[in-house]
RNA sequence: GUGGCUAUGGUGUAAUUGGUUAGCACGGGAGCCUGUGUCGCUCCUUGUCCAGGUUCGAGUCCUGGUAGUCACC
């Protein structure tokens, strides 16, 4: 089980200072959670993603499951074991896939969608590639395109035997293209599956509750209503937050009020440099976040003067590091210059040195942020 | 020196044997990628060696030049 205790509460912003405990250690909130779909961070080795500060990762039950299952994680000894993380760990329900899988799929977008929203999802649609049903989802493997069947049930069971700190309840992650008449039908669904996921927990895992609802405040709240009610030992927030950085930080500061302050909570796939300071000050514990790792992946370094798309030829007459002002081993031991060859001539050091530094920049910039709480400037 | 062959963006190549707006890859440039199906996606950039000729129409055929290459002397 898990234990939360709030330091300090802010009296000039809903962010407050924490320490998360669990069997596998504490972590001091405010955190960036690494996410590590696959049991590895994208690029690293798990000693690497020690070194970066990173203090929890978040793996994928979706993908766990289809590679290589859940009894194989289990028989070498359950994930902290099988990927060498003696650390806290979260596992994600399959939640989010329903989506990405789904709507997102066939619609060709992401959960944030920039600029206005039409309602293209109506009640009782169904996405192309998977079935959406009362007691779950019937997807078709994109491994193998194979049919599978995960709901609340399956998703417990298959967490249990992953076997991480702190589980998620399986929920749909509606598109944010939906009307409000799906949004209904999905966030009602998605409150039956909280239930029924808290129903087949038997172990001694913690497990968070996921509250949807959209963009609309009447549904967050409903939907905070329903969630907060249930035993949960932290909470979730799903879905879409607003097409741009004003609605994101005014909606996350509704789930900061709509929220118990004595448990933690998550927000679920948000986490852009730019986002974090709101994300904070709107009293989020936990957020997990590809950026650092998938952006790295792609070349761009995030860093103190803002975003370094490393592919440019540019930085190949430039000694410096990736961030002056950064303190990781990225930026003490390498210049612009080295990595952007690196990418240039397609090595693949080049996506761990840019993962590693963006890893490393995240926590220090949340380092920061929490000694700011603790001084009470923030 | 003589004869043969070749000449298409920065690079490598394609164009139904004379028929749309010269295609593709790499390179170069600009973007995009928020609970990761993708070391990914989108867009832009620049070319028929030179001078003539035949033809409704020439990268494609003809003549000359230039350059490269091979063979022989």
């Amino acid at each position: 089980m898990i234990h939360f205790r709030v330091l300090k509460q802010s009296k000039r912003s809903r962010a407050r200072l924490g320490i998360l405990s669990t069997p596998h250690g504490d972590v001091e909130t405010p955190t960036l959670v690494g996410v590590a779909t696959q049991g590895a961070i994208k690029a690293l080795m798990t000693d690497d993603v020690v070194a970066t500060h990173t203090q929890l990762l978040i793996c994928n039950t979706f993908h766990l499951h289809l590679k290589p299952g859940e009894a194989i994680v289990a028989a070498h000894g359950k994930l902290h074991k099988f990927m060498h993380w003696n650390r806290p760990l979260m596992t994600d329900s399959g939640g989010f896939q329903v989506f990405s899988l789904g709507f997102g799929r066939d619609l060709n977008m992401g959960k944030i969608l920039k600029g206005a929203s039409s309602e293209r999802v109506r009640a009782h649609d169904q996405p192309q590639s998977l079935t959406i049903t009362e007691h779950g989802v019937r997807f078709r493997s994109p491994v193998d395109g194979h049919s599978l069947f995960l709901g609340p049930k399956e998703s417990i069971a298959i967490q249990q035997k992953l076997g991480a700190d702190i589980m998620f309840a399986f929920d749909e992650c509606p598109p944010p293209v939906a009307g409000t008449a799906y949004l209904r039908e999905s966030l009602a669904r998605t409150h039956r599956w909280a239930a029924q996921s808290l129903a087949a927990r038997t172990s001694r895992q913690a497990l968070y509750g996921i509250v949807q609802g959209g963009k609309f405040f009447r549904l967050r709240k409903e939907s905070a209503r329903v969630i907060t009610a249930l035993p949960f030992d932290g909470f979730g927030i799903g879905g879409e937050l607003g097409g741009d950085k004003a609605t994101m930080a005014r909606m996350l500061g509704w789930m900061g009020d709509l929220l118990p302050p004595a448990k933690p909570r998550h927000l679920l796939g948000t986490g852009h440099p730019e986002d974090i300071l709101g994300i904070v000050r709107a009293g989020m514990d936990t957020f997990d976040s590809i950026a650092p790792t998938h952006y790295g992946r792609h070349g761009v370094a995030f860093t103190s003067a803002g975003r370094l798309d490393m592919k440019k030829t540019s930085f190949l007459k430039d000694d410096r590091p990736l961030d002056p002002k950064c303190g990781c081993k990225v930026c003490h031991d390498y210049s612009r210059a080295y990595i952007t060859h690196l990418f240039r001539a397609k090595e693949i050091a080049a996506m761990s040195l840019v993962s590693f530094h963006n890893l490393s920049f995240y926590n220090d910039y949340l380092a920061r942020l929490r000694r700011d709480i603790r001084r009470g400037v923030l």
